[in-house]
DNA sequence: TTGATTATTCGAATATTTCGAACTTTCAAA
DNA sequence: TTTGAAAGTTCGAAATATTCGAATAATCAA
């Protein structure tokens, strides 16, 4: 496997970030991430297929919302909090908390 | 043309608001309707074709983040700044703070 | 009733998303 | 070593979504 992308936080975009969480599976691996910390891919169990959820990990790691690391056979993903604060402060914030208020399950509406 | 639909406040999804943003064309016709208030779809010369714009409207109202109203010939489009509000506090604002930061012709990043 | 204005709808081309199957990488066991 | 299991990625095909230009619909003014 050839080494993983990440964006430099300059080149993060709020349309890409915000594209990237318009996704209800998306949102949830970043709120799972909150709670957690660093996950590989096989904690999240979100009813989708493994192939499915490799193109929803690069499409946050490409937005700039996952930093990803290597460990063994594993891929730890984890939240780029820091850069994405630095890019546009308070947004992620007012995203999570506005997360809170709405079931994961309901789709892209 | 039949009457155009808009979702009661209760069914405004994140994920559907976010996706809805997460184009940098949505973005700037939502940035111009903060600065307006109010305005057709032909107050926006953001060098797509006429259909797309359509098509971007209607991705807007269906994810609850425009009013849209007929006046005449004219489709009068607002933000619903006041149901966006209760749904998602702060959120808009978090979002259209980003997006000052954020030059338009950036794309998805 | 004709024409101009404003926007939506249609159909085709392109791009994105999703899935299962096949593949790569890594590590542990034999 | 070599074999096998585990964790993800990549590939190819099917289903959706996006974009465009052309055609259509609705409204108003001449």
């Amino acid at each position: 496997m050839r080494p993983v992308y990440h964006p430099d936080q300059k080149d993060i975009t709020l349309a890409g970030v915000l594209y990237a969480l318009g996704d209800p599976i998306r949102i949830e691996i970043v709120k799972l991430l909150v709670e957690k910390g660093e996950l590989p891919c096989a904690a999240f169990d979100l009813s989708v297929a493994k192939s499915t959820m490799s193109h929803h990990f690069k499409l946050l790691r490409d937005a700039g919302v996952l930093y990803c690391r290597k460990q063994g056979t594993q891929h730890l993903n984890s939240l780029r909090s820091e850069d994405l604060e630095a890019r546009f402060p308070g947004l992620l914030e007012s995203i999570l908390k506005s997360a809170e208020r709405c079931a994961a399950s309901q789709g892209r509406g």
